[in-house]
DNA sequence: TTGTATGCGTTATCAG
DNA sequence: CTGATAACGCATACAA
């Protein structure tokens, strides 16, 4: 309703609007007696900065814009709150868009984003036209992390995960248990550049241990809980069943585990289950959740640093962070010996 | 970048600014020709739109605020997610805050959303200090919308559920299969409106129902896994302990039922655990979890929806909505006859 | 230290 | 249907 100008204010205290917006932004500028006088009219007459006129005038804004194409229950709700919370440390708001693992959307949000202009911009991709996103990204100069993975453009700033090193790892420990038919179960992989490194992690690694390949052992589905209890019914009708199920992403590890209960099967007796992802609930399942830890928060907290210092220092070289995950053994697998 | 401005634009079109705007927002006032040659040119050279200075010249922006109070696995980011993608339908963007439960916080966030000017504003709200709360939302004079609760206030516009019924409800479900002592886990109720009339609905029940008041039975905790869990240890290792445990939120329901899992007690058998919101994964807990089923998404939609008439259709009267819950009847409770 | 004047990119008003 | 022009609210170069 009553939305006060600097000018109003500046008309109140007796200076100019000038001197309002130095008394606001650069307080250093102003003689201390004058700036008060301000502030004080300000809090009186409940004035409130108006960002976006800031925001064209000086041709930067406080704002970032996140696109995450995630659908509910997702794993990178860990990675927004910690942007969320690094971002408004540093006075910055955080616009969010979800591509819902849709190339069209993706593009489309990012678009929408920029037309706020964005300083900077936050991606954790779908990435599959990508030439068409690079394109955009280097047209509008904003400067743009990728989150989650390691995508193979050398120009990209990142902080990301070896997903492949990651299952790879996973799948040894399995092999190391004496699994010899391990089934995997995929979010969609053939989509999703970053399901698709795991999916390559667990062909390789089956590979290398001389172990054969069986088409029947993967399966793709969304990552849900229904679907992770669908894929493990596939897996368990088949006449020569896996004795280990590797689910790339622990709320499909859940519902791999009650589909396997449903059919009196216990886990990890009769069936070993492991996960991706260590979210919370994995150390309280029953029984608790082997699977790789990814550390969702310092994923979103060093991509917010490596934002923020790519928009305070820009610079031509790309920031390249790859992160570690960690193996966490806990009691759903099994040795077969 | 290049970033090309609508007039560069106008100019390599042969027309006036004015008539590239139209040719974008409201193509029917220019002629077809006109349009197309503009829209071409828009193509051509990449032209992106400036929704900020849109935005200031046109005095409304297509931006929405957002607070949610939440820490990491939160029962919101359901909410969040429908909202998002409304929003998004609707072509508007959505900038989030975090209040984190905290009352400073949260009026500083507000604040900072609403320097950005948005078309409205969404709040889970933590509402201690509601009157401050109250006053910047008037003066603002944004429209808004509380969700998840049923704020007293009758000015408020909201859509929420009636916590106090729904814990009624559940109680007197335990109370029906003959349980005398039940225990009850909170979040901060003390803190959260929300929460305490979770609290209120369980109180009354029991005195409705002539059973004594004992406030040992009563744990306050943070909602997450850990604490439930050690809210439970303190619940079994009371002397004369609970036979139910109602725990007001799914989350720690779920570390109650670790907790007796540790202890060696089987749930229902030996103790019959509660939980409320019925996330994802309460189906799939073993056993499946009794709760009261929250529509987040609804509760998102509805809200996004109300907002978008009070913006789109200004009255005074606010809209007031309350959602039903269910209780939903699974296997981890028992009877005790 | 402060004031003046101009510009940021768009939309709206008013003519034509 | 189209063009010229004045806002929108603030920041900054330049002047004082």
């Amino acid at each position: 309703m009553g939305q006060i100008t600097i000018e109003e204010v500046a008309k109140l205290a007796g200076v100019s609007p000038a001197t309002v917006s130095r008394a606001l932004r650069s307080p250093e500028m102003v003689r201390d007696s004058t700036r008060k006088r301000v502030l004080k009219i300000i809090k009186e007459k409940k004035y409130v900065y108006h960002a976006l006129a800031a925001d064209l005038s000086r041709q930067r804004s406080a704002n970032i814009g996140l696109i995450i194409p995630s659908t509910i229950g997702s794993i990178f709700v860990r990675t927004v709150f910690a942007i969320l919370e690094k971002a408004q440390e540093h006075g910055y708001t955080v616009t969010i868009g979800n591509s819902k693992y849709n190339p069209e959307i993706e593009m489309s949000v990012l678009r929408t984003l920029n037309e706020r202009h964005p300083a900077g911009l936050l991606l954790t991709g779908y990435c599959v036209r990508k030439e068409e996103l690079l394109e955009e990204i280097n047209r509008s100069g904003i400067p743009t992390v990728i989150m989650w993975e390691k995508p193979d453009d050398p120009q990209l700033s990142y902080v990301g995960i070896d997903n492949y090193r990651a299952a790879y790892t996973m799948t040894e420990y399995l092999i190391g248990l004496k699994h010899q038919r391990i089934g995997l179960i995929l979010g969609p992989y053939s989509k999703v550049d970053r399901v698709h490194k795991r999916f390559e992690g667990y062909r390789d690694c089956l590979s290398d241990h001389g172990l054969p390949w069986d088409d029947l052992l993967v399966v793709e589905k969304e990552p849900t809980l229904a679907d992770g209890m669908e894929a493990m019914n596939r897996l368990m009708s088949l006449a020569n069943r896996p004795t280990a199920v590797f689910a790339a992403s622990d709320v499909m590890a859940f519902g791999a585990m009650a589909a396997a209960k449903e059919k009196g099967l216990k886990v990890p007796a009769d069936v070993s289950i492991a996960g991706f992802d260590d979210i919370d609930f994995s150390a309280y399942a029953d029984p608790p959740l082997t699977t790789i830890r990814v550390n969702g928060i310092e994923i979103g907290e060093m991509a917010l640093s490596c934002l923020l210092d790519m928009i305070e220092n820009p610079s031509p070289q790309p920031r390249q962070i790859c992160l570690k995950t960690d193996l966490v053994v806990r009691n759903s697998c099994r040795s077969l010996e």
